[in-house]
DNA sequence: TCAAGTGTACTACGAATACTAGTACACTTG
DNA sequence: CAAGTGTACTAGTATTCGTAGTACACTTGA
């Protein structure tokens, strides 16, 4: 069901953080269904779990996934509409960053502060 | 006029870039006026020139100086104008991530997706 | 109850990246 | 043309990132 390749420049839990996402957002992998579990996957990519565990980290903070102590990660039920407003803030995003550019924002600029209010937000 | 201090662990040429905004934007350093010259300044803080070219090829990004070869690098006229419409990017970037974390987008997510958006315009 | 399954936290090591320095080159001015 | 300026290239060190190793905590069913 998934695969990785290791010749590629792009880290090995990136890779299945976005394989999943394709078979979460298409409907192949239906909402609270169970994923594999971490050590299971791993043993069949042949990588550490670790690495899995990384990968499903990232598929929760996303909202694609939900993590149940002891028992599993299963498949998020809203996985779909959150997809759709996520789409949009990805235009907002492109928009922004194209005026950021014309005002002589750098990238890291941006994206530094970014991160910083990212970080502000937490706190609260 | 700056200082520096090596046990922050901010780099070196990210504080030289504070440093030099905040004055411009104060008006200390006034429009058109010459910049100390690379050697100059890496002199007097006792660091390598590189550094401090480092610090000036951001400025100059961001719009708050300019560079003549061989005569030196200057402040920018308009950087007071264009600060209060970074400004307004800036609070928009705020909201933008507010809402961004709550659809589950994660601050990777988000910040390589504005690296790619910042890539895909510089093409054109 | 407990064994086998599950996720999670901690540490550690190698690779990749970032920061700074060294050196050399090109332009401007008097 | 000499002394000042910025700029490009390379290199070494430090920091960060990705992955693996190990150990711990929770859930379930026999």
């Amino acid at each position: 069901m998934i695969g990785i390749d290791l010749q590629n420049r792009k880290p090995i839990y990136e890779q299945i953080v976005e394989q999943f996402q394709t078979l979460i957002v298409n409907g192949v992998l239906e909402p609270d269904s169970q994923m594999p579990s971490v050590r299971s996957l791993a043993m069949e990519l042949s990588i550490n779990p670790n690495t899995i565990q990384k990968a499903y980290s990232a598929l929760e903070q996303e909202g694609y996934i939900y993590p149940v102590k002891g028992r599993g990660n299963f498949v998020s039920g809203n996985a779909g509409l959150r997809l759709k407003k996520q789409e949009g803030v990805y235009r907002e995003l492109r928009e922004l960053v194209g005026r950021s550019r014309e005002l002589g924002i750098s990238c890291e600029e941006f994206t530094e502060r970014a991160e910083r209010y990212y970080r502000e937000g937490q706190k609260e």
